[in-house]
DNA sequence: TCGCTTTTGATCGGTTTTGAGTGTTTGGGC
DNA sequence: GCCCAAACACTCAAAACCGATCAAAAGCGA
């Protein structure tokens, strides 16, 4: 019942760390220690955290520890992008939001932006995007892949065809030396050609580390994506592809003061 | 409905550092401290940000504190009726569960059950069951309704058709003295009509506080309800109708030491 | 100018939050 | 198993914060 800035503050911390202490937040907010320990008795009474002798964990569930684990790998370049993507989106737009971690960064980059109407087949975005008063949300139905996050089958083809999307920002599993985007699921690629006729510009948000890898489906190629927002040099091969088929490439660097994330 | 400039500009602080201060404002804008509370109790009411103690944040978070409230509201009661209800539920079965706490109560009751096929239009229970392993989950699509999480619009109804349940469980805002389960959303009506054709068998949670309220629209009746799980004997008339009609009241206590919910 | 409405600021009684004091519980070392 | 320091819950009084109320001030149309 009790709200204070410092219990979303917490929360945040929790989210961040997996876990925090109450010595820690004792000095990091200036306060008693038995202030704290009040706090996180409410946030685990009211189910966020999990309370542990010295302070408390994020409640575990939700989602599945490989999947937290990836989201961790390339976090600045993914923020980066997000970045960049997020600030060419209008506020007021109709966006799709497609499966991916990357895609999810954007998500949570557009938290400030006003007026928006997101269709995602995303379970992790429509929970990020919930934060956003001004969003709108519709989730495509299907099964939940708990791998990602992603609603999978073909429920997700026919609600596409409700809209008629501004942008849709898709992520890949890999990308191929030809600009083939792969992916690993064959399903993926009923959704993405549908995602791509409906939508007035494609963008695609992936890291550099899209570039090493390989996987089974081909879900589509660079030469149907009208922006790419990448965190490193493209091969020289990709590179002329894009001049090519008019595939504009944003390259951004991991902005060097993300970095100050010293002993907190 | 103050038009004021500054509530604007309180709101542009607020997005930009997730929070706002009585005392900062009071500074920055050079009024009293007064009417600083009187302006955040007003952007407060119209929902755009959430009041705490010494200030106000943005509304933040999966799901708005409204909720969290009321979530918290007959709290043992809930988790006695989940109880009673998943008990009675066996491993293998294809579930429905639909919106509201109590059914997500129930959700969480589930963690343990194995071999799960649950179908839901409510992204609280997905969030919660995808923490167990051994349950395949389906979400309907939809519009998000931030309030409490369900998923609404069309989609439902055309996800539902495509299967058959052994067990729906839902839930209502308000049941009537007739017997007839009100809520307070029409679009519900379709949603409800639809899984009571596809399930073998309906059961309806909901505690004693239901009994004390009203709600616009009827979405269907005790008649055709199976089970009845709730906190609370159910008041007379209740009690015939349900004799009558065949639905079987299973009223379960919310265990003693639940009940010192002293002055809090 | 006058009368009306809206906004603001001051006061006040009540509520919430906080930190300190006290005694109990927990977890690790032996 | 036992011991001990750290962490804990509980209670209480002080302080900060709150909303309600009312009167002054500002805005506005006639």
């Amino acid at each position: 019942m009790s709200q204070s800035f410092r219990q979303r503050d917490i929360l945040e911390i929790a989210r961040a760390d997996g876990r925090v202490r109450v010595e820690d937040l004792v000095t990091r907010f200036g306060v008693s220690a038995q202030t704290i320990r009040r706090d996180l008795t409410e946030l685990a009474e009211s189910g966020w955290l999990e309370r542990v002798h010295g302070g408390a964990v994020l409640r575990s569930s939700v989602t599945n520890i490989g999947y937290e684990d990836r989201r961790g790998t390339n976090e600045a370049a993914k923020a980066a992008i997000a970045d960049a993507c997020s600030v060419a989106i209008p506020d007021g737009a109709t966006l799709f939001l497609g499966i991916g971690t990357t895609t999810e960064a954007v998500a949570a980059k557009l938290l400030g932006h006003r007026e928006l109407l997101v269709v995602t087949n995303n379970i992790n975005v429509a929970n990020i995007l919930a934060a956003n008063p001004e969003c709108e949300i519709v989730l495509s139905g299907g099964r939940l892949r708990r791998l990602d996050g992603g609603l999978v089958g073909t429920l997700t083809t026919s609600v596409l065809e409700q809209f008629r999307f501004d942008v849709a920002v898709i992520g890949c599993s890999a990308i191929a030396e030809d600009g083939e985007l792969l992916d690993f699921d064959f399903q993926e690629v009923g959704v993405s050609q549908s995602i791509i006729r409906r939508a007035r510009a494609t963008w695609l948000v992936a890291d550099r580390s899209k570039f090493e890898r390989s996987a089974p489906v081909r879900v589509g190629s660079l030469r149907d994506v009208d922006r790419f927002f990448t965190s490193a040099p493209l091969p020289e091969e990709v590179l002329r592809l894009c001049r090519d088929w008019g595939t504009e490439a944003h390259v951004v660097a991991p902005d060097g003061d993300a970095a100050d994330r010293a002993a907190g």
